[in-house]
DNA sequence: CTCATTGCAAAGGTTTTGCATGACC
DNA sequence: GGTCATGCAAAACCTTTGCAATGAG
């Protein structure tokens, strides 16, 4: 998504635009690494040196509600952030904890499944995958 | 698993049997709610008002190693600890806060494209699923 | 008897909150 | 100008660690 239409997003919805929160964004739609917010916090440092790790909780807060995050629960103490809202299924190394994207797998049949098990409303869900990555593979 | 197989694989493994970790296993392995470590220990409190907290952290760090847990991240901010070790989705409410596993699900096929798309050498997932439960639905 | 384990309290790490200052509209 | 956002510091959580006292083998 562009920055105009997250400021105008940000409007519709109620929020001030600001620098900070253009910024988080940016720093979200720009990588594939699925930072935490404290690497989103680390990255800004250079450019914001005044951005506080609280305002990075709390634009995220904000991005969450308005649709343009979502959250990743990859088993480490912290969450980490993801731009691409659409859902996909993850992948972190057990080693270098890296987390990729998995493209283009069609997740629609096992959903399915799912449903027709499950006696709840589904509402959406979050596939997670372990394993090494290439990199870490050729080093050992 | 019953209370001798888990005193023999304590022992084999190194470890002291104590009751502390026998009535930790014993709540996992007798619920189905995948409580985090503070529900395991409020249950015990009645029993063993001694528990600490963090013998039931220190204690599941140890079933963890010795593979009688394994570990859920639901998208809360403590983890879930669940005594049914082979992988299976879990199913949470968004209302109630209650996870479920989700039974007769073959996932292999699901697993499988996944290998195929992905460079990663696999370990293992986890499938989250999201929801309303049937008692909550009733409800509203 | 020895050494691992327990349980307390303190520390560590992540996220949230309160509040005065500052910025947007 | 009024109101919302920022950024600091403190608080609130969850989890881990250190250590003296205790208990298992």
């Amino acid at each position: 998504m562009d920055e105009q239409s997250v400021t105008n997003l940000l409007r519709e919805k109620g929020f001030k635009v600001t620098p900070q929160r253009l910024a988080i964004y940016d720093v979200l739609a720009k990588t594939k690494e699925h930072p935490s917010a404290e690497m989103i916090f680390n990255q800004l440092q250079e450019y914001y040196p005044t951005m506080s790790l609280a305002t990075v909780y709390k634009t995220i807060e904000i991005l969450k509600e308005i649709g343009l995050v979502q959250v990743l629960n990859v088993g480490e103490d912290s969450f980490r952030y993801d731009a691409i809202v659409e859902n996909h299924p993850h992948i972190r190394c057990m080693v270098c904890k890296r987390v990729d994207d998995v493209e283009e797998v069609d997740s629609s049949d096992f959903i399915e499944k799912i449903k027709e098990k499950t006696a709840y409303q589904l509402t959406g869900q979050q596939f997670y995958f372990y394993g090494i990555c290439p990199k870490c593979m050729v080093k050992h």
